[in-house]
DNA sequence: TAAGTGATGCAT
DNA sequence: TGCATCACTTAA
């Protein structure tokens, strides 16, 4: 099914609308779509997105509630692009920049599914089994080699390095691996009882300990 | 369960 | 300038 060779393989980035709309809507619709990394041989590395986070405008938990800041700069930007930044001095958290510029909301990336080019991926995360790959926000980003020079790059448009493509297959795997359940987000301190986290819950690449 | 890691942002 | 905090991971 995905296991197409990863150079044959020419995926259709998600359009800008799909972003447009508050993160709130957008987490939940990217279950099942792909996260994809350009590797330096041209092909792509990545999976399905199997957890998701949304962060709001109105929301205390959100980087950008407290306004606009160097490191927060890509939330106030347009959607569709991405948002990076560097946590407890040695990780990286990969977004998705969600609906109109000045307003500052965004999805935070929780875990994919190694779908294409898995051996890429193990070469940048060395690890035992394909299920400690990418089953954490961080996690993700060493495996797909995301760092703060992503941050700002359009997820929508082929020639860049990281894309958000859509899965033709979107419904199948949806089906396969869900419902959809929400639960309240993770390793946060303020606005604790939302429920803004959306995961497929019969997937093995869920983030492990908070399944 | 706790330590590690350093940028960030707000208080001083 | 200083210091608590932090959308995490790993080793134990």
């Amino acid at each position: 099914m995905d296991s197409a060779p990863p150079s044959l393989f020419s995926p259709v980035p998600l359009p800008c609308s799909f972003f447009e709309p508050s993160a709130r809507i957008v987490a939940p619709n990217l279950l099942g779509h792909w996260l994809l990394r350009r590797t330096p041989d041209g092909s792509w590395a990545g999976g399905e997105i199997v957890e998701t986070e949304a962060y709001l405008a109105d929301d205390p938990a959100c980087h950008g509630f407290r306004g606009e800041t160097a490191r927060n700069r890509s939330m106030f930007g347009p959607s569709g692009r991405a948002y990076v930044y560097f946590i407890y001095g040695n990780y990286f958290c990969f977004n998705t920049v969600c609906a109109r510029p000045g307003v500052a909301e965004a999805v935070l990336i929780r875990a994919i599914a190694p779908t294409f080019n898995s051996a890429w991926m193990r070469k940048n995360r060395p690890v035992k089994h394909d299920r400690e790959l990418t089953s954490g926000p961080a996690k993700l980003c060493l495996a797909l080699g995301i760092e703060r020079a992503l941050d700002g790059v359009e997820l929508v448009s082929l020639p860049s390095e990281v894309i958000v493509a859509a899965n033709p297959n979107r419904k199948q795997f949806v089906r396969k691996n869900g419902p959809i359940t929400a639960t309240a987000r993770i390793g946060i301190s303020t606005a604790v009882d939302l429920s803004l986290r959306f995961l497929l819950g019969g997937n093995e690449f869920v983030s492990r300990r908070h399944r």
